[in-house]
DNA sequence: TTAGGGTTAG
């Protein structure tokens, strides 16, 4: 590096220049080498050298390493050299506790609750929680902020970090609320906040909403268009995103890496599979981009899915990146509903390989064998669960009312009112079976006798969410339901029939994509 | 010759 030689040559630095040196590190993803001179600062005792500038240089190069000891070096230092008050200084450390190795969002909000915060220091907290999945943490702090955030006011950043916890949470009140503050504020056409109130509305359900937002964007970027296409993907409508695609192109933006994933995942939800053929080959041969382990996955999803199992797992052999656990489980799930046992098997061996700690593909592999009626494998499967100590993630349905989200497990009987949840969903199966609906226990993992197999099934999540939800919502609403595990087969037709009998409408986000539910019929043409 | 927070996949 030709600046590391002139810098040498410096025969007595002063901190502007070794500033300088560190930056051009960060900015070269050099980060050691950044780190290297400010431990050398630290060890050194010369801490009466390091400005503002070189702390906040360093505490961004701490952010991107996991090394949770250098930050707390540093975050040692800052306090010697008199920083600790400093709100630019101690925001970057804040970030860095976050987004270092460590993710250590405790000591982040630790820092944030004793410093003096400004601005930056909310947007970030608030960042850091919605970045992490902690969406309720992040809605909150955004509250707290306007109310008692001492005349801070909301701006940009905050609103486009609050959407995302709305987004990722599926509160879609909450969301409204906010988007209500953004045309407010006139931020409808800033591209940050004009892509997350898509991506917002994408998630929460409402694609029309989502495609309006889009509209309003003034300058869309790469981003916006793959919020966009990925919007229509998630909610079957993959014409719709193949226009969005071609718009895109037209405009003069070229697709990258992620559009590609956008653009196949869209193909794969919609079972256009002369289209991703397409599209898979033009991304290498037109646009020159290799095809990553995501775009194989999303390749062996719609090939698996549509059927054609053998071209799936031919494409699985020629792969020039090893395949990962996400593309077995693509054919393992390919497998399960084209009933074929014996590929099933040889995924499961190459999965268990990989990750042999994921409940899920104990679950899927179990679920074949019992719909093939292999009582004894399924038997098999559940010991190996047991003594392998698998933990599964617990099923759960979210609603939200009123502003506060509601979650159901499976079997759940914490609710204060569930009770009557339990007697209108008996009442409501009632109904159902006189309209036709007939439970298929086939999805059910356990070697019940078929009575306990039926009371097994009434009792999953979404079921319990989507009675609470016809209790307490307003009358004629749109029901939105989140769920964190794919919709089981029986649940999907249940829904159907629910819809029919109290012409209601219900949407339910499940871990890939969107169902709606209408007049006894699924938006996904039940090709899931 | 340096400086803190936000958006796209799965």
């Amino acid at each position: 590096m030709d600046a590391r030689r002139a810098f040498d040559e410096i025969p007595d630095p002063n901190p502007v220049i070794v500033t300088a040196m560190a930056s051009g590190y960060v900015r070269n993803n050099l980060v050691y080498h950044s780190l290297e001179l400010f431990r050398a600062m630290i060890a050194s005792d010369s801490a009466s050298v390091v400005d503002e500038a070189a702390a906040l240089v360093a505490f961004s190069a701490s952010a991107r390493v996991p090394d949770r000891g250098v930050t707390a070096s540093l975050h040692a230092l800052i306090a010697k050299i008199g920083f600790e008050r400093n709100a630019g200084v101690v925001n970057t450390m804040l970030d860095s506790y976050a987004k270092g190795g460590s993710r250590d969002l405790e000591v982040a909000r630790k820092v944030f609750d004793t410093m003096e915060r400004d601005v930056v220091s909310w947007n970030s907290m608030i960042a850091l929680y919605a970045q992490n999945g902690m969406s309720a943490e992040a809605i909150g702090l955004y509250s707290k902020m306007l109310n008692v955030g001492g005349g801070i006011k909301c701006n940009a950043v905050a609103l486009s970090a609050v959407l995302l916890a709305c987004a990722h949470a599926g509160a879609i009140q909450t969301g409204k609320r906010i988007h209500n503050q953004v045309v407010r504020m006139g931020l409808e056409e800033n591209v940050y906040v004009g892509t997350s109130v898509v991506d917002m509305y994408s998630k929460c359900g409402r694609v029309e909403m989502a495609s309006r937002a889009f509209r309003k964007i003034k300058e869309k970027n790469i981003l916006s268009w793959s919020a966009m296409i990925t919007g229509y993907g998630m909610h079957g409508r993959g014409q719709e995103a193949l226009e969005i695609f071609t718009e895109m192109k037209r405009s003069g933006l070229r697709p990258n890496y992620i559009t590609f994933i956008s653009v196949l995942a869209a193909c794969s939800h919609a079972g256009l599979l002369d289209e991703g053929r397409y599209w898979y080959n033009a991304m290498k041969q037109e646009f020159g981009i290799e095809a990553g382990v995501e775009h194989y996955g999303c390749m062996v999803d719609l090939l698996g899915r549509a059927g054609c199992l053998d071209e799936a797992y031919s494409l699985i052999k020629e792969m020039k990146v090893k395949p990962d656990a996400a593309i077995w489980g693509a054919l393992l799930s390919a497998c399960r509903i084209h009933k074929n046992v014996e590929l099933a098997e040889m995924s499961v061996k190459r999965l268990f390989e990989l990750d042999a700690s994921n409940s899920g593909y104990y679950v899927l592999l179990s679920n074949i064998y019992a719909e093939a009626g292999m009582w004894k494998d399924v038997e098999r499967i559940r010991l190996l669960v047991k003594t392998r100590r698998i933990e599964k993630p617990p099923g759960y349905s979210s609603f939200e009312l009123k502003g506060k989200i509601y979650l159901f497990y499976v079997g759940d009987k914490s609710h204060p009112q569930h009770i009557e949840i339990y007697s209108y969903l008996e009442k409501l199966l009632e109904r159902m079976q006189e309209a036709g609906y007939v439970p298929n226990t086939g999805s059910v993992l356990h070697d019940l006798d078929e009575e306990e197999k039926e009371s097994a099934l009434r009792i999953h999540s979404e079921k319990l969410a989507v009675a609470f939800a016809l209790m307490n919502s307003v009358p004629r609403s749109v029901i939105h339901i989140i769920k964190n595990l794919r919709v089981c087969s029986d649940c999907h037709t249940a829904m159907k029939f629910i819809t029919k009998i109290t012409e209601r409408e219900i949407i339910i986000r499940d871990l890939q994509r969107f169902h709606h539910f209408k007049d006894g019929l699924c938006s996904c043409r039940d090709y899931w």
